[in-house]
DNA sequence: GGTTATACGCTCCTGTCGAT
DNA sequence: ATCGACAGGAGCGTATAACC
């Protein structure tokens, strides 16, 4: 949470941010009313909270119970970071992954997460790093053979927010296969430290270049916009490789991309090109400071109510 | 030719609403 | 209360068109 004092410190610099751009780029038409600044304004403050809460984990002592899938403690990104600090690289890549696949579910938390990689306790699981390297198809056929019974055991196990057209069943190219891919896709490289690597070294150092080649070449089943925004963001707060969005992906957006139209164009079908908002986009996060994921995740929940501000829940 | 942007179809689950 | 139809959601994958 942040304090009062640090709140009223970002709505002022914010509020300049805006003022400032509007007289030497250009005016913002969704942003006219005061209303509408103001609700802005509170979810970049928002999506900036958002980002601070999860770095924070990167500093945090982690207990034992947050990486264990067989306590009701466990969270994958707690575990990623218990993982790190320990030296396994590998293994808390892995975490994020599956915590971007499955996501958290506003009510059911992280049990979908919790109940793959655990295997639900039996002595197969649970599915490390390790595992999935000797045998990539272990959650693939694991979930072919458990799928009907984790259906009908009466737990809850949603998908979160983001990947809520996701399916467990087992079809060619439902959970299990896109898991599949992405060992697959990992294992192309050597390990994920030889992957990140490699985008560095073709972005010649730069953290921007280097999340925008991850971006464009990945090729992992459902992992399309969205996921491959959330799991590369993922990975630079928790510290798991040196990169940073460089732009607000509005390409296939909805929300984030409708937010941009409303926010140039006045309304959200402003025929405004994704391409030429993006590049807008970027320019105004630099006279707000902000980076391009609080501008996407600001822009995304801004446009649901631009007139008045509501707290994001889920 | 190869790559990238758009249009569209497909899928899933949840919440709502009216009818029973 | 319970059921079923229905719409809607920060999505994904594919074909096609548009672009070097």
């Amino acid at each position: 949470m942040l304090k009062q004092k640090d709140k009223l410190h970002y709505e002022t610099q914010l509020l300049a941010g805006l003022e400032r751009y509007e007289r030497e780029v250009g005016l913002l038409n969704g942003i006219t009313y005061f209303e509408n600044r103001q609700a802005l304004i509170e979810q970049i403050i928002d999506s900036i909270r958002r980002v601070q809460y999860v770095q924070a984990i990167g500093s945090q002592q982690i207990s034992q119970d947050r990486v264990d899938p067989n306590s009701s403690l466990f969270d994958p990104l707690k575990a990623a970071v218990f993982y790190r600090n320990n030296g396994n690289h590998d293994e808390a890549c892995w975490l994020v992954y599956l915590a971007i696949h499955f996501g958290k579910h506003l009510v059911d938390g992280w049990r979908l997460t919790r109940d793959i990689y655990g295997a639900l306790g039996m002595t197969n699981g649970p599915f490390t790093w390790q595992v999935m390297q000797g045998y990539p198809n272990a959650i693939n056929d694991w979930l072919s053979q458990n799928y009907q019974a984790m259906r009908n055991d009466g737990v809850s196990r949603r998908f979160g927010n983001h990947r809520k057209y996701e399916t467990l069943r087992p079809t060619s190219k439902g959970t299990g296969a896109a898991v599949r891919s992405y060992v697959d896709w990992v294992m192309r490289y050597g390990s994920h430290g030889d992957w990140f690597d490699r985008s560095i070294k073709t972005a010649q150092g730069d953290r921007r270049e280097a999340f925008s080649w991850l971006y464009r070449t990945m090729r992992v089943h459902k992992f399309g916009r969205t996921a491959k925004f959330d799991y590369l963001t993922m990975l630079a707060k928790l510290d798991l490789a040196p990169i940073e969005a460089n732009s607000a992906y509005l390409t296939g957006a909805t929300g984030p991309l409708s937010g941009a139209k409303l926010l140039y164009g006045g309304r959200t079908t402003s025929s405004l090109s994704a391409d030429k908002l993006d590049a807008s986009l970027i320019e105004l996060a630099k006279y707000l400071d902000i980076g391009m994921q609080e501008m996407e995740d600001a822009l995304c929940n801004w446009q649901k109510s631009p007139g008045r501000y509501v707290a994001f829940r889920g």
